[in-house]
DNA sequence: TTCTTTCATCGTTAAACAACGATATAGGCG
DNA sequence: CGCCTATATCGTTGTTTAACGATGAAAGAA
């Protein structure tokens, strides 16, 4: 996974009303479309179907057509992905780290 | 941890720049200041600063004054409770998206 | 066909972001 | 003190984001 396509996926979550919207969507029973999440939210319907958008350019969910409806559901594989990458990222980084600090009490 | 906190910690690495930031001040030997990193990057000093700070205010990395340069470290605990929470809310996610989708199968 | 519902998109506004060059500050050196 | 270095901050510009109300398109009901 390169960095521009992690950065984008976080940038989507880098939002506190998408953390929302994405746990309204996964709580839900069945189908979930626009006006579900727009009622448990204080924002306007078309802010909620932006944010929506941003959500599924991300890839982390997935727009499925039904009758006068949207219905979306996530991709649990991106998300799986994605965490898969941080971690990875993490754990690098936080072995560099250490490594550094030790060198860095050695000199 | 918050959602509004975890949104801040993601939206600061939600751009592929300061992801390599992070990359470059852990592979570093020893201290890394704002000059090693802008070295290695085709920006501004003040712009790289500028991400630097992004990185700071979000509880990413410390700025440590040595002398006349600053030097700065991955705080590695912020980025593991960040992992931590990415991976609950990913898990939950995951789990209720799955219930659901069982639940629709049987309807 | 005509009305209704659902929702994406348009147009607008204000705020935030990204990049830059220029400036200012603070620590060391002569 | 005066100069240099490192770097944060300022001011600017152009772009993106977030929010809203209004509009338009498509599916279904009357």
């Amino acid at each position: 996974m390169k960095d521009e396509e992690i950065a984008a996926m976080m940038r989507a979550l880098g939002h506190p009303v998408r953390l929302n919207i994405l746990r309204i969507m996964a709580q839900r029973q069945r189908d979930c479309c626009c006006a579900d999440v727009t009622d448990c939210l204080p924002l306007a319907q078309s802010t909620v179907s932006q944010h929506i958008k941003v959500l599924v350019e991300a890839g982390l969910i997935e727009r499925r057509p039904k009758g006068t409806r949207n219905c979306y559901v996530l991709i649990t594989s991106k998300f799986a992905a994605l965490e898969s990458a941080f971690g990875k990222m993490t754990a690098a980084l936080t072995e560099l780290s250490a490594r550094n600090r030790h060198q860095e009490n050695k000199g």
